[in-house]
RNA sequence: GCACAGGUGGCCGAGCGGUUAAUGGCAGCAGACUGUAAAUCUGCCGCUCCUUGGAGCUACGGAGGUUCGAAUCCUCCCCUGUGCACCA
């Protein structure tokens, strides 16, 4: 029979970042139960499959499925193969094209290896709501359908905004908040977690399991991070997203271009920093700001933020890898000089001559050749350390090679 | 099915026969400033070609049409929303 920690350290370490928990007590309740019976709970949160490019907005909720299993409970990790066929309604996104068994599986491989960086995996029940949702049948679906209303639908602040919009809502969007919470059902589930934004799906589930007479999950969600731009969500087509298989330079630079008020969620969401601890810096920055002076560089909000990125690059790429990110980053973006292992571009030439704004456009730092020279105009590029502003011009002819910056961006072409 | 209102560049949203790649906002990019940032200020912000100024091409749901000329007018189609739908 397994160990459980006192209810009250459990709720102590669980509670940690965590935007609401409903009903409060029932958690406390259920974890006492688990306590006495030696019986874990069984934590459950469910995933797309159809993106499978995780980003550190997901990874905030694996971080508290984490939590949970560091205590002892059963993580229930699944993959909603079925529901993806519906995608989660976000307003806009029409259905989505079924995917086939192979590009599942691929999918759900890739998603695997990026969870357990952070779950373990021994610890992990990995499923499928195909198992189940599958075999319902159209039969089924109307028996589970008629366990919900139409109004119960529309309190679900999305549905009723784009209803009071006029704004299309379909059909088989309503079917979506059902079959996640009969997975709940299926799984019977203590506890399933999703970000705020899943609270009244979530809420469904607590619902048809009293209707399917089991006792309610307890509904955990976490915060929605923000972005690099500290306002929208972090999403990948919103463009300010960093992804967790993002090489680690990257990564760091992405971390150290936020905010400093938003550095401080992020060392909340994402890291394992005690409360007490991150409690303390911020203490000690704002003293040091008010003083004008920051006598322990540790505490200046610049090298905190370098930590934060380092910490998270660690996670993901592994500490050497976040050292070199460190000093590679310093030397690049902050001194401004060229980097180590500059990407070289091979290009060839069939004319003697190239001209600039296609070298530029070719190496990849401009979007289009318009765009190239663009940037030219504006002073941006630089070529073997000269800015080169005043024209488009060709270069001569054998074998060059050029140190090639846009902004702090770098390349090294090698022309033949 | 009928009626009405809509579908504009990554998003929002003007324009409603001709000063036009299309006002404005957001996002994005670059420069200045800084602690790499953020905030602020400045500039840019469809693509291609030509050597610093031009030229061409592609764009306003889709296809046709009217016009010297259409995002703007007409026809058909597609899509979205609202209303009507029971009492025969």
């Amino acid at each position: 029979m397994q160990a459980f920690l006192p209810v009250d350290e459990q709720l102590a370490y669980l509670q940690k970042g965590v935007a609401e928990i409903l009903p409060l007590p029932a958690l406390r309740e259920r974890l006492e139960q688990s306590r006495a019976s030696g019986k874990p709970l069984r934590i459950k949160a469910g995933f797309d499959p159809t993106a499978p490019d995780l980003h550190l907005g997901h990874t905030v909720l694996i971080r508290k499925l984490k939590h949970f299993q560091d205590m002892g409970h059963t993580v229930v990790f699944l993959i909603g193969d079925f529901t993806g066929l519906i995608g989660d309604p976000t307003g806009r996104s029409a259905t989505r094209k079924p995917l086939s068994r192979e590009e599942l599986d691929k999918n759900a491989a890739t998603y695997k290896a990026q969870v357990f960086k952070i779950l373990d995996a021994e610890k992990t029940e990995v499923r499928y709501n195909s198992e189940w949702l599958d075999k319902l049948g159209f039969e089924g679906i109307i028996r589970l359908a008629a366990k919900y209303t139409v109004s119960q639908m529309l309190e679900r602040e999305d549905f009723h905004q784009r209803f009071n919009a006029e704004q299309p809502i379909s059909l088989h969007e309503l079917l979506y908040p059902l079959a996640q919470g009969y997975d709940s059902v299926a799984l019977h589930a203590d506890v399933e977690m999703g970000g705020t934004d899943q609270k009244f799906n979530l809420l469904v589930g607590r619902e048809l399991q009293r209707h399917y007479g089991q006792p309610s999950q307890i509904v955990l969600t976490m915060p929605i991070l923000e972005g690099l731009d500290g306002v929208q969500k972090m999403s990948k087509s919103l463009g300010n997203a960093i992804g967790i298989q993002e090489p680690p330079l990257e990564m760091y630079g992405k971390l150290m271009s936020i905010s400093d008020d938003l550095m401080w969620r992020y060392w909340v969401l994402l890291t394992d920093e005690r409360q007490t601890e991150l409690a303390r810096m911020q203490q000690l920055i704002g003293l040091a700001a008010a003083q004008k002076g920051y006598l322990d560089p540790n505490y200046h909000p610049m090298e905190v933020k370098k930590r934060l990125a380092r910490t998270i690059v660690a996670d993901f790429h592994g500490k050497a890898a976040a050292l070199q990110a460190d000093a590679d980053w310093a030397k690049q973006f902050q001194r401004d000089e060229m980097p180590e292992n500059t990407e070289r571009v091979k290009l060839t030439r069939n004319v003697p001559f190239i001209s600039v704004p296609k070298l530029i456009f070719e190496c990849g730092l401009a979007e289009s050749r318009t765009d190239a020279e663009r940037k030219i105009k504006q002073g941006a590029v630089k070529i073997n350390g000269e800015i080169y502003k005043e024209n488009s011009w060709m270069l001569g002819n054998g074998r060059v090679e050029l140190e090639i910056r846009v902004g702090k961006r770098a390349k090294i072409a090698v022309i033949e």
